[in-house]
DNA sequence: ACAATTATGAAAATGAATTGCAATTTCATA
DNA sequence: TATGAAATTGCAATTCATTTTCATAATTGT
């Protein structure tokens, strides 16, 4: 089974497990945002399903979302702006992040050497980590060209 | 001259250059927050400066933070909270964070490892990095230990 | 002292996140 | 298929940190 259709099933299980019904809004909501595969405002996904759904409200999106963070299938994060974002949660790999300053691209990256050294360091202060975030800011390759013309 | 004189030195400099006055209020809150050196948020200072001077006022305070971040002389981030916190800017070192998710005790760390290895990521990605950051969630020395009894 | 400009306090505005509630839909059971 | 308890939905209202407005006070150069 491919990602999107393990996050989907998950997620069935996760309804059953919790006495929820399905819809198909939220249905709709959920398969788009695991679709897309993306990070997502909340407002951002609201836009984009309006356009294909239009009878699906904000609040839906946003409930659709929040309770996909709370099944451990999508993850809130904020990266430097004022709102959150959403992105799905695959099965495993935990990443970390390159933000673009300028036209806001999200390049997802994943360093070995450098988990192996956070654990070093949390060690040292006798720290017991549960999660963590490595962001790193500044000009994609797309917009260090443009930046040049 | 220690960090705190070097840290007010500036403050002045900005202020000449930039055409502001002098005030009491501004400036019992700056010495304040430079001289205890902790990451506050708006409310936390504004809590701790209205025991000294009961007639400083939440703007005062939130004004003051966001003019020394404008002048370089603090940073302002958020730690996973849904406020946002700010911190001195020493002249001198960078540093991340370790951030106790039970007791809110802010740890600074330095890894010369892992900002090298930062740049390499980044390399690989035709990234300009400008900022960056890290920060390790869990439980500190004490909270860990707390949790065992 | 005067004029010009900045600083201040209190209140209002802003905006994302969240919730209350009435109406609607789902779904197990009769 | 009909029923009813429980979940879902849309909309409006609320919350809460942040930011701005505006009238008044303080600062600074002349
Ligand atoms: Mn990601
Ligand atoms: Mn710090
Ligand atoms: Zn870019
Ligand atoms: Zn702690």
């Amino acid at each position: 089974m491919n990602k999107h259709g393990e996050a989907i099933a998950q997620f069935t299980k996760h309804k059953s497990t919790h006495g929820l019904k399905s819809s198909d809004k939220r249905s709709f909501v959920v398969d788009h945002f695991i679709q897309a595969d993306r990070h997502f405002t909340v407002e951002e996904l609201y836009f984009e399903v309006k356009k294909l759904r239009p009878e699906i409200s904000y609040s839906t999106v946003y409930r659709a979302l929040k309770l996909l963070a709370k099944c451990g299938l999508a993850s809130e994060s904020m990266f430097g702006e004022a709102v959150s974002r959403y992105e799905p949660v695959h099965s495993s790999a935990h990443h970390d992040h390159l933000i673009c300053n300028r036209c806001g691209r999200i390049i997802e990256f994943e360093n070995d050497k450098i988990e192996k050294l956070q654990k070093d360091v949390a060690r040292n202060y006798d720290f017991l980590v549960s999660a963590h975030r490595l962001e790193l800011y500044g000009l994609c390759k797309k917009c260090r060209r443009k930046k040049n013309r």
